[in-house]
DNA sequence: AATGAATGAGCTTTCATTCAT
DNA sequence: GATGAATGAAAGCTCATTCAT
């Protein structure tokens, strides 16, 4: 008994939970070589656990590869919330998020990379689906982007096309960061978030 | 004589050049499953051939899948460059490249999402790789953000913060599109073009 | 405690170990068929286990073809080496080495076909290659021939050259011994024996 | 019709019959690659001519094989036979035809080569066992024998013995010559020769 | 909860052979 | 006879998942 507690105890030090070590050798391995480059059992070895033990904390690869999913957004939505004045001008608020979604991912770039690869296979598409469907999409953009419409202050197109225009080039400039053909600094990222803003104010 | 010319007549009707019908399933399966849902004989059953015969025209998966790709940027290229005039501003010929590819895709949707599911894949990846070793972007928009730099009618940023500008928002809105989540018409299509021109424009 | 020792003597005599049963069933195949007529999804029939469980156990066909070559190998080596006696005369040994050997091959048919079978192949040859550049081959037998030729009892020709004079006959009496066209006996292993002494002594 | 016979003409200095270009081509790649290597689409390259040209000439695959073996056996029988004198003492035939061979194996290594792949083969094997159930072997070799035998030259052993302590070591060493590992010149056949005469006598 | 050997469906690719021309 | 595109069976190998321990 008393051993027990003893290693019990030397395991809280030493065990990282195995869960989130799953996690994480997951975000690592798919955003660094893709769904393709990351079986179970490579996920199993860079976490350092056998290939059934994944198993006792998700039911299939695919539940796996969603809550990863989940939990990045999570972290996101948690890091922007973060000084965001709800008092601020439409556009200020605007700026924060954008110049905040770019530094996030610059600090986190394994959480860009794995974002993009779900986003783009069968996972992302069933998501979109299913979030479509559920029409919750109680996000912090979409307010915002209501907000601008409603107050004339950003053009009048539907969400979904303000979203394009946001997005889109954010996405495409954080993946030419992260394959180096470009370098983001402050300056870079404030003129990005201002030439986003041009695209959809009045 | 003429029974050789009937079966010829037949013929242009029957035969369906195998090749072609390799690459138009190919193209069928993998936008509308990604590679994962286009295995080889799967594709072949839908090109109406056997298995093997794929081999008889690419000497293997990548090479398909790479062929497919430049036919169909050839395509784009040649779509785009119908129309185009050297003489017009920057902006006039920013607006016929920006629409045109809209409509292109709008018009082609499979290649829309092949190009989608290429571009974010090893397949995609490498290409990329190879093309940056190579630098020889001879590309149309390219020449455009450059004249447009130098006029001061574009603001001076790197040429692919530029890019990204540019077709980030034309992709993501494009997969709203084929998605069904919004539906682009001239109208919108042209307001679209306009607002990356403002993100664009000094 | 009782019925786990009674268990643990049912598994002792149940539990086939997976691998000692594939590599059984790929000697056996390979010999009666050769390479060719024994697929890995034959292999793995025949040993009673799934075809991917061989590559639990063996990273490739490759390297459980030469895993099993040294196998023999090793086996044959320890057979040569019990009663091997450094201090009786070359002739002597030369005898035992040579007779041990065929008795080896006819109480081992599979063996010798197998060996047979890898030695005449891109896997020999690529083994032969490698073992040559090494020059490693502190061959029990070729010490035999090095004294031999020093001590002027066998002629003075090149080790390679003794070795085919002595191996070389072996391999072709013991295919024939295999394919039932003569059968070996010890008179017969004798008179063979003496006649390779014949052909190597000065 | 003038036009036809002059083809013909032309034809007959051009083309270098079909037949003998797909034999020659199928020796070279199966002595070099082995059968493995050696798949009728690379025969009909390196041939010159259109893969189902074979066919018009060797009902299968396999009946190419053997019929290629057979060629090269006839010529092999025919090189022996030529300076064989019947007068000669058993000694004297014997080197003759030891020599013999040794000496247009070395100069034809690509028919070694292939003589070795076929024996090495299910082919070898099943041409074996024909050669066996009929009986005919008329051989050079084994009148050769027989006559050593009757005549208290030769031990008497089998038959088939005394062919394997004569070609036994002649295959291996001409092994080992093509590798590189030993050159033949006449000296050294000369006396391998001779070892293997004493291999076998009385 | 944790293990990891075992599973077997499914993948890409090869190749002897056929047959319309 | 000659062609070579087409065939499709069969090969080696991967990997998500299971289950006895």
């Amino acid at each position: 008994m008393i051993i027990h507690s003893i290693l019990g105890c030397i395991k809280d030090v030493a065990k990282p939970d195995k869960r989130k070590e799953i996690l994480r050798a997951a975000v690592e391995l798919i955003a660094e070589q893709g769904f393709h480059g990351a079986p179970m059992a490579m996920i199993a070895e860079k976490a350092g656990v056998a290939a059934g033990t994944i198993y006792c904390h998700f039911r299939s690869r695919d539940v796996l590869i969603n809550e990863l999913y989940l939990e990045i957004e999570e972290r996101i939505t948690a890091f922007l919330q973060d000084g965001y004045v709800v008092e601020n001008t439409i556009r200020e608020r605007f700026l924060h998020l954008v110049t905040g979604l770019l530094r996030y991912f610059i600090a986190h770039p394994l959480d860009f990379r794995y974002m993009e690869q779900f986003h783009n296979s069968p996972y992302g598409a069933a998501f979109r689906r299913d979030k479509c469907l559920g029409k919750s999409d109680n996000n912090i953009y979409m307010e915002l982007f209501e907000q601008g419409v409603s107050q004339r202050v950003i053009q009048d197109l539907p969400l979904i096309v303000l979203a394009a225009l946001t997005f889109g080039p954010l996405i495409s400039i954080m993946r030419d960061h992260t394959l180096g053909f470009v370098t983001l600094d402050d300056r870079l990222i404030e003129k990005i978030a201002a030439s986003c803003w041009e695209a959809l104010r009045q």
